[in-house]
DNA sequence: GTCTATATCCAGATAGAC
DNA sequence: GTCTATCTGGATATAGAC
């Protein structure tokens, strides 16, 4: 085989599995790791369902890739966020936005976020999903630091700085539940009402 | 047969099924109703697989059953707390601090939750479990009214009363998900983290 | 009312032809 | 790389005995 077909199968390789895996984030999002057939993703990626098993190596194993591609995006997102020349208050300001404007502007996220919930919650998920999942624990902390160093500055109200990282995250996560299910009809609420559980005085410029 | 032994078989059939419910709403909770198989109910509930179905028609029944008490329990105590004699801010500290304090002390409440996101969230599920779903709206209709009256008498901020509902719920659903996956672990942060998104200064006395 | 045994079906995964 | 055909296993649901 030449080079040139070489590269071009490994062209078309790589496109069907961006392509599967595309498919198969909306449906497992949708429908549930359990619900969602085989053939739902080989019909959804116009393939044939032998055709899936040679690109993966069972139903989990998508999931599993796409649970880790979930976290890798958000870990990475929220280390990023950390690491701006902002304020604490800027920063969670930022992270709220980006958050609630990437639901309207990209279904992914919010698939995403969907396919995190279904592996937290579920029992009846691979042993790696499992693994993934506790990896959880980094995003809380990143937000825990923010709001920490915001109480010392001030401008932060003084609960338990963990505390208030868990409704923070559950917050945006009942949301981005919220935006999945309302589909196009979603519309983000005002960032400035979940700012309000942060700071005493919410600035209407703001 | 005697009317006793009836009466009997009446009791043995009731306790039956809450007995099967009740090991069927936890086991939807955390596994999912497509993951949930019939038989991991009836291990559950120490009775043979076909028994189950001398009690209920297939898996599915019971699901619906299930979502329609979790949504009558909802429903019913929403417009309970809205006809209750308080001032539209103690109704909603009410709301939160009840759930928050259910979810510690009773696993169902929490389980119910999932359950109703279940349905929320997934399109594959019986069609009578659809239905129910669109009942949701009433809950919203009811925060809504609480969030307006308060807007009105000037305790609580003037962002759009529909967004601060969806963003009550949200938040609290979010929470649910938390303390489900946490289970023991769960420690209720404090209700005035939340409260911060309705009204100006939360009254530390509180 | 309860169990065990069985029929049926369907989804996951493999094999082999092109 | 892609498809069709097939095997296999497991889950739902039913039947029939006690």
């Amino acid at each position: 085989m030449s080079p040139r077909n070489k590269e071009l199968n490994e062209e078309i390789k790589d496109a069907r599995r961006e392509q599967i895996l595309s498919n198969a984030l909306k449906l497992f999002a949708r429908k549930g790791l359990a619900a969602t057939k085989i053939t739902d993703i080989s019909t959804a990626s116009n393939i044939s369902q032998g055709l899936l098993y040679h690109y993966y190596k069972s139903k989990e194993q998508i999931f599993v890739e796409l649970l880790r591609d979930a976290y890798d995006k958000m870990i990475a997102a929220a280390l990023v966020l950390e690491s701006l020349p902002l304020s604490p208050l800027e920063k969670i300001k930022m992270a709220i936005e980006k958050l609630l404007q990437g639901f309207d502007e990209n279904k992914d996220t919010a698939y995403y976020y969907l396919l995190i919930n279904q592996a937290s919650i579920f029992e009846a998920i691979p042993d790696e999903a499992k693994e993934i999942v506790k990896g959880r624990f980094l995003l809380y902390d990143v937000i825990t630091r923010i709001i920490t160093d915001g109480q010392k500055d001030g401008t932060f109200k003084k609960y338990d700085a963990k505390d208030m990282a868990v409704v923070f995250w559950t917050s945006l996560n009942g949301l981005a539940i919220y935006n999945a299910v309302q589909g196009e009809k979603f519309k983000a609420p005002d960032a400035n009402i979940l700012i309000g559980m942060f700071i005493e005085k919410v600035s209407p410029t703001n």
